[in-house]
RNA sequence: GGCCCCUUGGUCAAGCGGUUAAGACGCAGCCCUCUCAAGGCUGAAUCAUGGGUUCGAUUCCCGUAGGGGUCACCA
């Protein structure tokens, strides 16, 4: 018996592997052109890192000429989640962050390179492991998960490196007879890998983003196929991106460390090793420790936070680029209206070390992306989400004409208004511009400095009588707030009144507060002159009545 | 614990042997033809630590401390 009769005893099936060799041929690219991949399980929800890898490796693939693929890793069949991988799509195509080949959904995938996914391709990674096997380079595990814990606690006991290696490898150098005759007596058994190398040798390795890593050789004979005949990660990896023609392989960096094992994996397959780019973990401060974001304690970690909250995709891709290059930033002050694809981004020149999140800064980036919005955009990207998720917001939305005035106020100039940073900001931002919510509410305004009832009589009707004009232009508007105040005996000012405070009771500033009030119950708001443009003469004149009536004025 | 990686203001970070150590978010103050939001200006705030190497270290080397990752028939 010799290694070739094992391997057809064990696989006798698997077809020979230069029939894959042939399906799936040397891509047809551009010179230089980069192929990645997202690669997540199918185990749950997208989580903000994943969102991270794919929006850098399509990034690459994208100005490269090159092709991002989305490939589902499921080999571990204990984890599946139904509809995960729809999930998976929606959550990317949520982004604009479709791949161009790979899973469509759960069922359904596109491109020359599939199946993508990997539990579709069990016959491809027997075919590998049979080759394996034939050169010996592989061999049938007979040890029982006891006996491999046995194994492990004896090893802890002594001090000494746990695993499946050298001597402990008990079945790596077993007869081909033996195994043989195990195998036909039906004795359970998986596949291993068996390793060449040395503990203590070291291998020198060149990541594009951590740089120079010199590791020890790996000497553990990993399992490559389990016991329910599919490939682990390992195996899977080295046969995928070979078969798929990945260049760089861009993975979170808690891969880094299995960089020794993979590598070697590549050689012995016959494979050419793609480059590797690992990123760097977003993290959250808990307690002054740095932490991965957690999906059980922070809602941010999952990318369908932000639609929910109603952060707009671009808004959370230009942070995340930001934290990817933080040169981003200079480059987005200097081409303010460029799409984020042009930015030139570099694989090298990401952090080597992890980055905090900052719900803060992303806010300030989404404010200062909303603001360049089209009031048409702002509009429906709020009824998208309110329809969704507020259904209040998207009743006062279904006034199309008059919410686009209102979503228009101060927008559209050179210095737009920045005070809305997501969509769930909305309602409260224009709610009260609405008559039907505005005059339905209880009315108990907190006026500013002049809170006085016949004060403020005397200011509401003296405005209404003597100056308001829905026709004037802004300045004839202003100039006459300024008449008011003097006629009333303020400052017109707000200067004069900072200079000589004791003179008047108040200023300018102070009048607009009582008209600002009384029309919008608040006091703050943007330009009140637009915001009575927006509003009309009728609306206006209703609002003033009610304020009447409730401080019982005739 | 072994192995590997990391350490510049509160946060993201430029820097790559000689700099007044950029910039952004946040914070404080001031300015800006009505309040906010912005915008403008100003300010406070950083090279973990101990040794080397060097005329000179934030930058190079070693140690220490702290942090992160990894050691599965999970990815």
């Amino acid at each position: 018996m010799n290694y070739q009769e094992l391997a057809n005893l064990i696989f006798p099936n698997a077809k020979p592997i230069g029939l894959y060799e042939e399906k799936y041929p040397e891509r047809n690219l551009p010179e230089g052109a980069i192929v990645t991949r997202f690669a997540p399980s199918p185990t749950g929800f997208v989580h903000i890192g994943g969102l991270y890898q794919s929006l850098v490796a399509k990034t690459v693939a994208k100005q490269t000429g090159g092709v991002f693929f989305l490939r589902v890793e499921d080999t571990d069949q204990k984890r599946q989640i139904a509809n995960a991988v729809t999930d998976i799509v929606n959550s990317l195509k949520d982004f604009d962050m479709a791949p161009d080949e790979g899973m469509i959904s759960d069922t359904e995938e596109i491109g020359n390179y599939g199946p993508y996914t990997q539990s579709w391709r069990k016959e491809i990674y027997q075919a590998y492991a049979k080759y394996l096997i034939e050169q010996g380079k592989a061999y049938p595990c007979f040890a029982t998960p006891e006996e491999l814990e046995e194994m492990r606690q004896k090893q802890e006991a002594a001090k000494i490196r746990p695993g499946y290696y050298g001597v402990w490898a008990k079945y790596r150098n077993l007869p081909v007879e033996e195994a043989a005759e195990k195998i036909k007596n039906r004795e359970p058994y998986i596949i291993r890998f068996k390793s060449m190398g040395r503990e203590d040798k070291k291998i020198k390795h060149k990541d594009i983003i951590k740089g120079n890593v010199d590791f020890p050789e790996n000497d553990q004979d990993i399992v490559i196929i389990k016991a329910d005949g599919l490939p682990t990660y390992h195996f899977a990896h080295a046969v995928d991106d070979h078969l798929m023609h990945t260049t760089h392989v861009i993975r979170g960096d808690e891969w880094l460390s299995s960089v020794p094992l993979h590598l070697q994996l590549f050689q012995e397959l016959g494979f050419k090793a793609p480059r590797y780019a690992h990123i760097s973990p977003i993290m959250k401060n808990e307690d002054g420790n740095k932490r991965k974001l957690s999906k059980r304690k922070d809602p941010e970690a999952a990318v369908s936070y932000y639609k929910e909250e109603g952060i707009p995709s671009v808004a959370v891709k230009e942070y995340l680029l930001n934290i990817a290059n933080s040169s981003f930033e200079n480059w987005r002050r200097a081409n303010p209206d460029s799409p984020m694809e042009e930015f030139p981004f570099d694989l090298a020149k990401m952090s080597v070390s992890g980055a905090l999140f900052d719900m803060v800064k992303l806010l300030d980036i989404s404010k200062t992306a909303i603001s360049k919005m089209t009031a048409e955009e702002v509009y429906e990207k709020s009824i998208e989400w309110a329809n969704e998720y507020d259904k209040e917001l998207a009743e006062l939305l279904s006034d199309k004409a008059y919410s686009l005035k209102v979503l228009g106020i101060e927008r559209g100039n050179n210095k737009p208004r920045k005070d809305i940073s997501k969509w769930s900001e909305v309602k409260n931002a224009i709610i009260y511009m609405y008559d039907k919510e505005f005059l339905a509410k209880e009315h108990n305004f907190e006026y500013g400095k002049i809170n006085d009832k016949q004060e403020i009589q005397k200011i509401l009707s003296t405005y209404m009588e003597k100056y308001f004009d829905i026709h004037d232009d802004k300045q004839t508007w202003f100039d006459k707030m300024k008449d008011l105040a003097e006629e009333l005996g303020y400052a017109r000012e707000v200067k004069m009144f900072k200079q000589e405070p004791e003179k008047w009771p108040g200023h300018v500033g102070d009048i607009s507060t009582v008209l600002r009030v009384s029309l919008t119950g608040r006091q703050n708001t943007p330009d009140l002159y637009e915001i009575m443009q927006v509003l009309g003469e009728e609306s206006i004149q209703k609002r003033m009545k009610e304020v009447k009536s409730l401080w019982n004025i005739k």
